[in-house]
DNA sequence: GTTGATCTTCACGTTAAGGTCAAATCCCGG
DNA sequence: CCGGGATTTGACCTTAACGTGAAGATCAAC
């Protein structure tokens, strides 16, 4: 019984997420997205949607659209594979969260710098702004 | 008394990061970076390599190397311009703050995401495991 | 002094991730 | 049944961030 929900035009989904449909069209052409077809024009479900928003996520987090494409084939894997594959898929997954870890390190650094950067424009500021009333 | 400290060839801070000398000539083309010369030859100093390693967590956060000049040319204003510009810089930091903000959402979201998929994966391979013992 | 490593500039090549037409086709309200 | 907006495929274009030689200069070491 696969209820199936509500489906999705190509155009629909591209103002959703803010994306061009050329965008959409490409993501499909890298395997990250199967749409079917009735006739020609591509019909898009839920399941469609995730992805995509997955995807989109991983772009904004500078993953590859390989990465981000290898991920989401693991991610809706109802043929678990063989052994090999799982322990693969685990292998990819550690990797990915080093690499995650290293960007939580890299941004909490970068605020850091950020805060040092503001303080020192305002106090800039601050006496532009004094000497200016002089 | 501008103590000047240590200095580094092209070759010697490429291997400290991890880069290729293509690339930090590449930078410097770009205005991230403007070392000395001793001759014609390329001589680094400490600020150069502050601004190398802020450049390149910059990268791996996905920023452009446009971006990367912006925050690194506000980062060592000894000319901090007039008010206009200064704002200017404020704008900048606060959108790139909001940014990493996002960022952190999307980590944590890609986070739980990997731990529900892991689990999946550890969970198949526990019962491959125990089906090929029978 | 010659060899090998490192440096220089110049220039063309490459890859990823779409953008940008163009020309045909589809679908839907009137 | 038809006109106009949405879709389709296909082809070529673009930009960022380097890679990859080529060809020569320099410099320390043997």
């Amino acid at each position: 019984m696969p209820v199936s929900g509500p489906t999705y035009a190509i155009g629909e989904l591209a103002q959703q997420f803010d994306v061009t449909t050329r965008t959409i069209r490409f993501y499909e052409q890298e395997g990250l997205l199967s749409p079917e077809r009735r006739g020609k024009t591509r019909v898009y479900r839920d399941k469609d949607r995730v992805r995509l928003k997955l995807a989109l996520r991983g772009k904004r987090l500078g993953f590859s659209l390989i990465e981000i494409r290898e991920v989401l084939d693991l991610y809706d894997d109802r043929n678990h594979g063989s052994v090999r594959q799982l322990e693969r898929m685990l292998e990819i997954l550690a990797d990915k969260r080093a690499n995650l870890e290293r960007q939580l390190e890299d941004i909490r650094a970068m605020q850091r710098e950020l805060d040092q950067v503001e303080a020192r424009c305002q106090s800039a500021l601050g006496e532009l702004k004094a000497s200016e009333r002089s």
